[in-house]
DNA sequence: TTATTACATCGAAAAAAATGGATTTGAAAG
DNA sequence: CTTTCAAATCCATTTTTTTCGATGTAATAA
């Protein structure tokens, strides 16, 4: 499969997955510690980390480092781009009102 | 974990494989009969059948029959919904100018 | 230094998703 | 009716993902 597909599939994998969707749901509270998430959670401690670890390779999910802890937080840059991403990639050309699409023709 | 949390994995599910990823790509250039999916995916049929289950389960694509054919196509409604999901749960509330922040008042 | 704390990584097992041939269904044609 | 064709479903196998205890790492505290 062409490299590309599978960049545009990890950004959504971070959110095809109900315990990350609910961690997900968690950060829209504001930035947490993985410490207080695992509590949240209830889940235990390497399972987060590698939940987080999903989150943030699809760009969405950002973790500041302070001493020994990690803050996780949505960043709404990493949010925009999965955004317009998905825009653009569940747009037909056919759905435009300019005359690009290849039915217009007919 | 909550019935939500479930529901919204279920859309995502849909994005975060390659294979279906390049299925949207293929719609993206208009409506395409599942035979004609299996040809230019190069897989088998029963295979294909599964992904396009999953694509229609998350509401982004719908199948319309037509004799013994079925032509599938990237919903605009369902896309639409899909965006406007991604937006709602992505946007934590310390983004918003508003004063619904809970940290407004610290 | 050693001890402790917070998190990442490892590794084997369990669970879930995907594959693909065989079969079934359901519609159109003969 | 029977045949044919397109697609769904079945089912055993393979592959991928997830889990979680154990271990490693890196920072802070004593």
């Amino acid at each position: 499969m062409e490299p590309i597909y599978d960049q545009r599939a990890q950004v959504f994998k971070a959110l095809c997955d109900p315990r990350r969707q609910k961690i997900l749901a968690l950060l829209q509270g504001g930035e947490k510690c993985a410490c207080k998430l695992i509590e949240e959670m209830g889940m235990p401690q390497s399972s987060l980390s590698y939940h987080m670890k999903v989150l943030c390779a699809s760009g969405i999910v950002v973790g500041r480092e302070e001493g020994k802890w990690i803050h996780y937080r949505i960043d709404p840059a990493g949010s925009r781009r999965a955004v317009e991403l998905l825009q653009a990639i569940t747009t037909s050309s056919c759905d435009t009102d300019n005359n690009s699409c290849c039915c217009a023709h007919l």
